[in-house]
DNA sequence: GGTAGTAGGTACCTAGAGGAAAGTAATGGC
DNA sequence: GCCATTACTTTCCTCTAGGTACCTACTACC
């Protein structure tokens, strides 16, 4: 995946469709990256174990490779401090930070879940006996 | 996945995260759907073999799983034709149209690419020997 | 000497998503 | 009679992301 990632920002042709949001979508939303960026977003500078409290569910192993990958994407900064017992701070990069507005229009659209909701209900609603 | 974002959206608080936008991704961002939405944004109404060759890698089983899915949450509308060899057309619904912001948002980010992929070089070149 | 605390690493295992390939119904064309 | 076409469905299989559980180093504290 980050291999062929790689191939796409180079080429600018992907394989799989042609859609330039592809790449995009695969550096920002791949799994846990979005409640962690939100995280640092909304409660700033933080440590191992309170980003760790505040996603609850999520094991150290693979918040750990979450954060890995958004640092090594640039997306994220790691600090890591030599002390007595070891402690690292995490924090939004620059790049991190521009994706500020993507973030706005993800939580704008939101308003529109209601309908997604209603659609469902009415889904399921008309499921038995449609045209196939 | 869907019973939980379904919980989300009425109660307004997910147990993951306290996100307010993991429901929107889960919706909009899960696997396939980006292509398949750009494809029908692109190209307009067109049939499932259409979807099937523009996308090119995706199976026909996968396909018709993303597209129900599409449908039911009232981003796609589907048209059945009960031709000879039967006939199905699929376009975009007004609520998949709104998505055009964002989609556009995601878009006008990928200028910042290079920047993720020169993070990854400059990461994987000082990779050996960091602090931990 | 035992324990707590941080920031992970490692080995093992499972569930579920997704791929491959074949089947299906209905009919027109050769 | 046989093949092609469409839009899937079904079965089987694989693969890997993620979860569980335990381990590490280092020191302070009791």
């Amino acid at each position: 995946m980050t291999e062929s990632t790689a191939k796409w920002v180079q080429s600018g042709a992907d394989p799989e469709n042609a859609c330039p949001v592809a790449p995009v979508v695969d550096i920002v939303f791949s799994r846990w990256t979005t409640p962690i960026l939100w995280a640092l977003h909304e409660y700033g500078r933080q440590r191992f174990v309170e980003l760790e409290r505040r996603i609850a569910t999520i094991t150290p192993k693979v918040l750990t490779q979450r954060l890995r990958q958004l640092e090594r994407d640039g997306l994220v900064v790691r600090t890591y401090y030599p002390e007595v017992p070891p402690r690292v701070e995490y924090e939004i990069s620059e790049l991190g930070r521009s994706l500020a507005p993507l973030f706005a229009a993800l939580a704008e659209w939101s308003v529109h879940l209601g309908e997604v909701e209603r659609a469902r209900v009415e889904y399921d609603s008309r499921e038995p006996g449609r045209g196939r």
